[in-house]
DNA sequence: AAAGTCTACAACCGCAAAGTT
DNA sequence: TAACTTTGCGGTTGTAGACTT
């Protein structure tokens, strides 16, 4: 047996809100809560599913959502966390208080990701030209960070040990202590080696120390191997 | 001024993970 | 433990407004 799609129900709106909505959506979370997202439209007497209505609030009338331009910080967090992370843009977004991970994922596809694939071609060029110089036949890989943390790959750590700047290397998973019982057994469980690829303020951390280095580090290992 | 094209972003959809019974 | 429900995520689409021809 099937889920029932959220929005199969007859009569129920789609398309964009109105003030109206918005303001019965925002009353009722204000005055209720939003333990229940499938019941809340009932509840609230709006004729839309919970889905559109948990979308409308996260990411338009929560009152900490940040409206407006991103910042040149915003926009350098962003490019250097979607090296590191790829497209999760909620674990992006959570670095980003008061901004949400559809906008950060729109403001990608509208304005950096053109950035960054400029900027790639150029470190390509840049690398090829470096290569042909050193007389090496080895193929340059264009991706970025060989670790890109995603939900069902692991990164390579061995390489990673290598590859990170002295200066950092204190900073690496076997080093380091686990935040409590609780995590330190599921990542003993759920990776021999010991780490939790989940763990974004570690990388976070790690990536901000040493950012631009470590890949710069990595893409000349690469070309070595 | 009209038509065509581009850009930005709100919203939808399907899927998978997490939670519940 | 299986079946089912709910939530959250990321990809994609629809469309209004801006811009160009």
């Amino acid at each position: 047996m099937g889920r029932t799609p959220c929005c199969e129900e007859m009569g129920l709106k789609k398309g964009p809100w109105t003030p109206e909505e918005d303001f019965i959506l925002t009353s009722y979370i204000q005055q209720h809560g939003h333990s229940n997202w499938r019941a809340l439209p009932k509840l609230a007497g709006l004729l839309r599913c919970g889905k559109s209505c948990r979308l409308r609030w996260l990411n338009y009338l929560r009152p900490d959502v940040k409206r407006g331009n991103f910042t040149e910080d915003e926009e350098d967090i962003i490019i250097k966390l979607h090296g590191l992370l790829g497209n999760r843009w909620s674990a992006i977004a959570a670095k980003l208080p008061g901004r949400t991970d559809n906008e950060i994922k729109n403001f990608w596809h509208t304005h950096l990701k053109k950035r960054t694939e400029q900027h790639s071609l150029a470190t390509a060029q840049r690398k090829n030209i470096c290569q042909n110089s050193r007389g090496s036949n080895h193929e340059i890989n264009s991706v970025k960070v060989p670790f890109t943390l995603s939900r069902n790959n692991l990164f390579d750590e061995q390489l990673l040990q290598r590859s990170v700047p002295r200066q950092s290397q204190s900073l690496l998973p076997n080093q380091r202590q686990p935040h409590d019982s609780t995590s330190g057994e599921t990542m003993n469980q759920s990776r021999p080696n010991g780490v939790n690829n989940d763990d974004m303020d570690f990388w976070y951390s790690l990536f901000l120390k040493a950012g631009d280095q470590l890949e710069c580090i990595i893409e000349t290992s690469r070309a070595s191997h």
